[in-house]
DNA sequence: ATGACAAGTTAGCCACGGCTAATATAATGA
DNA sequence: TCATTATATTAGCCGTGGCTAACTTGTCAT
């Protein structure tokens, strides 16, 4: 069995194409992390003034090693500044990051919430699919939201 | 910095609140790999009656070492079924969670086409949104894909 | 039947992000 | 002040899922 045609009728999609999809999926992945915690970091500093790590990871859901570890990649990726044992800051490119996951987050929770959702379950699933999300879909979102 | 919602003085989320939604996200994750594994197995056997190694690898865009490795895992999880240097097969459970998989898949492009996106980026969307969606937001893709 | 090629596996590397335990620093209050 | 507590960091473990290189097995044609 070394075909690699299919004879059937039903089209399935090519097999590199697919491979992009979930090429696309990992790329998010790898940023996923990073987004969510500058996004929190924005927020904790717009509500606190600074953001700490253990504050960090109680929203996290997380230890605090496991945040210092994620830190340290963020500064090494220019995201965010920080001395030892103070306080986390953003960066320009960190801030203007988290500018732009927040507005995402918040169309698609309001996206969600305009399908019906539940404003709790809507955050909650804005979580996960914020970071899946295109350009396109997402302008379709935010016209949904607005009110078709 | 300007507030992120309208109103000034509304209470942010709970920090625990916060901390288990990111915890659905990364249990969301860990059974992400497994899923579309599973999926793209039972497609595989529907479509050429067995499913090989090097035809998963060239479709989720990895190598077959990769391949290899992840089919352990779920052989040890009880997803798949196998001998050495033969095709993949599905368990009852591997296929019970293809099936639904292959479901919410279905559903998620369907919606996102009667959005009004394009069958191409549906697709490429769905792969990385189906797996944080839940069965109240599911229920609402279904129906606004239905009719309305 | 055998030799060449395709496919599968193993070994071994890496980065990542979880964790606990131990240590170092900061902050606080008696 | 200084001892205690709270916070931050380091060290070190683990599993996962990428990869390449090397090896084994299967398949197919001659």
């Amino acid at each position: 069995m070394t075909e690699t045609t299919p004879n059937e009728d039903s089209e399935p999609r090519p097999a590199e194409m697919r491979a992009e999809s979930f090429h696309a999926v990992r790329e998010a992945h790898r940023n996923e992390l990073a987004e969510d915690y500058v996004e929190l970091i924005a927020e904790l500093i717009a509500q606190f003034g600074e953001a700490r790590p253990v504050d960090i990871a109680a929203r996290m859901g997380v230890t605090p090693p496991t945040v210092a570890k994620v830190l340290n990649r963020l500064a090494r990726e220019g995201l965010v500044a920080r001395a030892k044992y103070r306080s986390v800051f953003l960066t320009p490119e960190g801030a203007t990051l988290a500018e732009a996951c927040l507005r995402r987050h918040e169309i698609v929770v309001r996206f969600l919430v305009r399908l019906g959702l539940d404003p709790e379950t809507a955050e909650k699933d804005a979580e996960g699919i914020e970071h899946h999300v295109s350009e396109r879909t997402l302008d379709l979102f935010r016209t949904f939201a607005d009110g078709d």
